[in-house]
DNA sequence: TGCGATTGAAATGCCAGACATTGAGAACCC
DNA sequence: GGGTTCTCAATGTCTGGCATTTCAATCGCA
């Protein structure tokens, strides 16, 4: 492992390029101990400072944990899926934000990727992930519910369904496209009319996914998909009209 | 903007999560300049180390970037597809190969989530994409090539479909789950047979989305993810034979 | 001998101060 | 007016040090 001291990138930056490929490579193994700052410092030839900077660059990605103490350092980290979900979401919302990304096109991918999941959930969905939907179809039909929580609802029923695929891959890119569009679905008031067209919607796809009947699902996915955007494109050009 | 210093974590995480509450809640905006380090350090009352290594954190994930010189400083960074996307890239491979994530779900997530573009690639595709993916089943015919070139054009071709669909949220989530997916494609050696299965399999799909049938891609794309599980499954059984 | 308390060492976390380097604008000279 | 130099603010880096945490070895005592 060599850095360049010459180059115009940071040293903090080619070092942590460099420990970042030794993992990906696999020089570095999970759960293996890095030398301490000082050792690197040495090897790197800079000074701590700089070696702590790089860490910490790691250290924001989870590659890296870094224990105190005698028996401490910077060790490997095994990258969960878990661990990696709220960075995943944090990007997708701020690409959604800052590129003007609209809501139809972040609406049609989300849905788009949701049918990818709807046989594989049809087929393998648990009990436990047929319960959570009804438990949340329920909650979005209580009277007094805020926008925000039928939303969060609403979320949390369709990571059931996508959690009923059983496939952690398919999950974990799903979460991010599904929450980063929270934000945007709170920018819609949804009217009592509204939600029970929604929930109809919901319970389709519930009935579908419990009969395991795949296409079913999809179908009722695509009319969702179209009510909801429908619903949107009114509450916009509505929000026009008031506030040009 | 505060911290606590007498939390367990460390300051500069606290620092770096206050800056970057700052900016996904729309407190700081695209190319606002924050304080110089020095002003950030009187004003979290830390250290100017402690402050450059939250924001190394921050630059890590491309949320801001810095600049020297008198007018320079740290800047929000507008987080583009382009920048989000090698890292999604690096946290997916590592994701499969930390996790033990078998082919057969890799390969069944990939394949999930090609389907869900199919009908849209068929739809928007340009002459630009069918173009694209003509000539990477072009190079793959050709004798000679490498296992590693053969799974690169494979990789260039399905990002082809991919980015016909027209929408980048889509083409994001998919880059990652495509190209995290090629270090396991490269444990595969292809004989000449299976690249021709292949590529007849790559014709249909060109001439799906070609002729504007989105049904009929995502069925040739099916029976492409069929072939892919067959080929890795016979591949690791020999493998196993051979060396238990 | 056995066990708890003490101490030592190693590592990270944090700080103060300083110097080097960069880059843009201001001031200056021709 | 145009090019050149100067200035200065900001980041990049280093030195040295202290604080804190944690484990392990050692010591003391029963």
């Amino acid at each position: 492992m060599k850095i360049d001291p010459s180059s115009p990138a940071d040293l903090s930056a080619q070092i942590a390029q460099a420990i970042r490929d030794a993992i990906v490579n696999g020089t570095l193994i999970v759960d293996e101990r890095l030398p301490s700052e000082a050792e690197l410092a040495e090897e790197f030839e800079v000074s701590r400072p700089t070696v702590r900077e790089a860490l910490k660059r790691l250290a924001a990605q989870s590659l890296i944990r870094t224990q105190r103490g005698a028996t401490g350092g910077a060790f490997v980290n095994r990258l969960s899926f878990e661990a990696a979900q709220p960075q995943q979401i944090t990007t997708s919302t701020l690409l959604l934000s800052m590129n003007a990304v609209s809501f139809e096109t972040a609406c049609e991918a989300r849905y788009a990727l949701e049918r990818a999941c709807a046989p594989l959930s049809a087929a393998r969905r648990t009990p436990d992930h047929l319960a959570t939907m009804r438990a949340e179809i329920h909650r979005q039909s209580q009277p007094g519910l805020t926008d925000e929580a039928f939303c969060a609802s609403d979320v949390a029923f369709h990571r059931a369904l996508v959690d009923g695929a059983g496939n952690p891959v398919l999950s974990y890119q799903l979460a991010g496209a599904v929450e980063a569009m929270q934000p945007l679905m709170n920018m819609i008031t949804f009217t009592a009319r509204d939600r029970a067209r929604i929930i109809t919607l919901h319970e389709g796809i519930a009935n579908a996914v419990e009969a395991q009947d795949g296409p079913s699902a999809m179908t009722a996915l695509t009319a969702l998909e179209h009510e909801t955007q429908t619903l949107a494109l009114n509450v916009f050009a509505a929000r026009a009209r008031v506030a040009p």
